[in-house]
DNA sequence: ACGCTTAACCCACACCTG
DNA sequence: CAGGTGTGGGTTAAGCGT
């Protein structure tokens, strides 16, 4: 060992404890620096945003001035080197850069051994302390040394080994390789080589030059740095050994630690002067991308209900959603035939409502003929009745509304319009026995049989002839149906086509009781209402003639008969207040009975009539018309049930 | 019109992580 | 095991020069 060894060894114990201080004093503006690297690394990319893409081992070097200076050509290294050429050795925390003059092979390495707590091998202490003030003097090195003795490089020490190859250490290590190539290590080991490639290596970070560099040393002897990545380059701090192990040696990674001269022999096919080709801006892409696609299923899973907060895997919001469609679309399925069902039966609706329409307007015409009759008739009792369509439908309206089988009180009797007999024998009663709720009909007792047995000899034949048609209406007179309306049903009801007979039977006086009236009825003779007076009617029975002449006991076993003393009085007042031309009272039936027809045509005293009975027939004007009067519309319809009088 | 370059996507693979 | 990330490669449209 040479006294300039000790010396050196000296030299270096004593920058050693310099370096300690000054570690300290550096520790302390440790953070500050950092902040202001940070700073300057994020001002710096954004410059370098705008400039060539640098790529160093997957970085590309993006100055072609950088790419064409001589030193990157592949060049026969000079036998001897100028001493200040200096190898480095990045050691963070502990920097030493060796350099050996000796050395014959143009090597510069640059190699940073992360030891955080390691202190400077021995090999790094061979460097005299000389060259490492020569290194600390020369901040830039353009011309490395060939050998590559490691160096024990100063915490603060600075190289810059070209303007385009900047390698700076200090005690954060930091080493800028260029403007826009800037290498930075520090405590926490990061190393950025450029602006766009921003190099975050773990504590075991190395710099190092590589075989092809050396035969890529220019004439010049410019220090060729390779930087071997010996973990991966964006291994944030956090990589540690056991992540650097398989990083070392994959087959991909295999031409990246050939060095830089195969990366630049590849770039100069791949690489992309836009600067958008590198390696980071692909990263950066492919970051957007993936957090673009990850939006998105974000997205679908806030918009696909039930979706199962646990699995929320993108299969699952896939499955999930995918479900969901199908049940919308099955929903949209059901709801389009349930549209067009509904319209459907819109239409149907609309052209029964057209048909009622059609048919009220024939009945109107119907109406109108009775109404011209009747101001014929009696044109001055026109006040006093008022049976109109739209007051006998008002009327029955209140009948409807008026479930109460209470007897009709007097107001109510007083409000009924007065039945004219011209109404009564033109009416058409509305009401059909197949409907007809016998129930609630003031039904003859057992005792009395169907007591309107008025053959009505003025019967057309043609109802005899339909006998369908005679069992369609029927009469209605239940006693407790005293309400006018029900005397305009009787009046506008009566069936059009004679087959109906009004029987009003005499009420049981007190000459008479309910069973002999049942049991004795009388037939109102036409022109009975004197008689009728001075006889009070208290049975009023309607019957299909059809019925009475044949299937009366088959059809109508209970006779539909009026008995309501008011009702029947109201029916009989009407009869004796008013003209009846159509209705001759038969004197001779007034004790038997007297049977009215609205034809005028029979009026028979029935043998077996006890009572005075009114038996009415339709208008023969009447007569043959299908449709009906609608109690409820007062208009004509076909065949209207008569359940909807709320007789009961 | 043709060829080249570039940017933007997309995909597959490997690896790491919780 | 699923998701994230880095990486390499393929494809395609647009722009540009010849």
């Amino acid at each position: 060992m040479s006294i300039d060894t000790l010396l050196e060894a000296a030299r270096y114990l004593e920058w050693q404890a310099q370096q300690q201080q000054i570690t300290r004093e550096e520790e302390q503006r440790k953070e500050k620096q950092l902040i202001n690297r940070e700073a300057e690394s994020m001002r710096v990319e954004l410059v370098t945003s705008l400039s060539q893409p640098i790529r160093a081992n997957h970085v590309t070097w993006g100055n072609d001035t950088h790419r064409q200076q001589p030193y990157h050509h592949p060049a026969p290294p000079p036998p001897s080197l100028p001493s200040t050429q200096i190898p480095i050795t990045v050691i963070p925390m502990v920097p030493v850069v060796t350099t050996t003059h000796s050395a014959p092979p143009i090597n510069f390495t640059a190699q940073i051994a992360t030891s955080l707590n390691g202190s400077p091998p021995a090999k790094n202490l061979s460097f005299p302390p000389q060259q490492q003030q020569q290194q600390h003097h020369h901040h830039h090195h353009h011309h490395p040394h060939p050998s590559s003795p490691h160096l024990l490089c100063p915490p603060h020490i600075k190289v810059e080994t070209s303007p385009q190859l900047k390698v700076e250490t200090s005690p954060l290590i930091k080493v800028e390789m260029s403007p826009l190539i800037k290498v930075e290590t520090c405590p926490l080991i990061k190393v950025e080589s450029s602006p766009l490639i921003k190099i975050e290596s773990s504590p075991l970070i190395k710099i190092e030059s590589s075989p092809q560099m050396i035969g890529a040393q220019p004439s010049q002897s410019q220090p060729q740095i390779q930087i071997q990545y010996t973990t991966s380059i964006s291994t944030n701090g956090s990589g540690s050994q056991h992540a650097l192990v398989p990083h070392q040696s994959p087959p991909s990674s295999q031409p990246r630690s050939n060095g830089v001269l195969d990366d630049l022999r590849g770039l100069e096919g791949k690489r992309r002067p836009g600067g958008a080709g590198t390696r980071e801006v692909h990263n950066k892409l492919e970051k957007n991308r993936r957090a673009h696609l990850k939006d998105c299923f974000e997205t679908l899973k806030k918009n696909v209900p039930n979706v199962d907060e646990k699995k929320t895997s993108n299969l699952s919001v896939l499955r999930s959603a995918l479900r969901y469609i199908q049940t919308l679309k099955r929903k949209e399925k059901e709801y389009e035939h349930e549209m067009e069902r509904l319209a459907r039966e819109k239409i149907s609706t609309q052209q029964r409502l057209a048909e009622l329409k059609n048919e009220l307007s024939q009945c109107m015409d119907v109406m109108e003929i009775d109404r011209v009759l009747r101001q014929t008739i009696q044109p001055e009792d026109d006040q006093a009745s008022t049976s109109t369509a739209s007051e006998g439908e008002d009327n029955f309206e209140q009948d409807i509304d008026d479930d109460d089988p209470a007897p009709l009180a007097p107001p109510s009797l007083s409000k009924a319009p007065v039945i004219h007999a011209q109404q009564l024998l033109t009416s058409h009663l509305s009401i059909q026995h197949a409907t007809l709720p016998l129930g609630v009909l003031t039904t003859s007792s057992p005792s009395a049989p169907p007591q309107a047995i008025a053959p009505a000899p003025g019967l057309p034949p043609p109802q005899l002839a339909h006998p369908i048609q005679q069992l369609q209406p029927t009469v209605i007179a239940h006693a407790a149906i005293s309400h006018p309306s029900v005397i305009q049903a009787v009046n506008h009801g009566l069936p059009l086509n004679l087959k109906h007979l009004t029987h009003i039977a005499p009420s049981p006086g007190p000459m008479s009781s309910m069973s002999s009236m049942s049991s004795m009825p009388q037939t109102i003779a036409p022109g009975a209402h004197q008689q009728i007076s001075a006889q009070p009617i208290g049975h009023i029975t309607v019957h299909p003639l059809a019925h009475l002449q044949s299937h009366l006991p088959t059809l109508y076993p209970q006779g539909v008969s009026v008995s309501q003393p008011t009702m029947v009085g109201h029916i009989t007042h009407t009869f004796t207040h008013h003209t009846l031309p159509h209705v001759h009272a038969n004197p001779q039936a007034n004790t038997n009975g007297a049977q009215m027809n609205s034809t005028a045509v029979i009026s028979q005293g029935h043998p077996s009539l006890g009572k005075p009975t009114a038996v009415l027939a339709p208008h023969p004007q009447l007569v043959g018309q299908a449709a009906v009067l609608n109690p409820v519309t007062m208009v004509t319809v076909p065949t209207f049930p008569v359940s909807t009088l709320k007789l009961a």
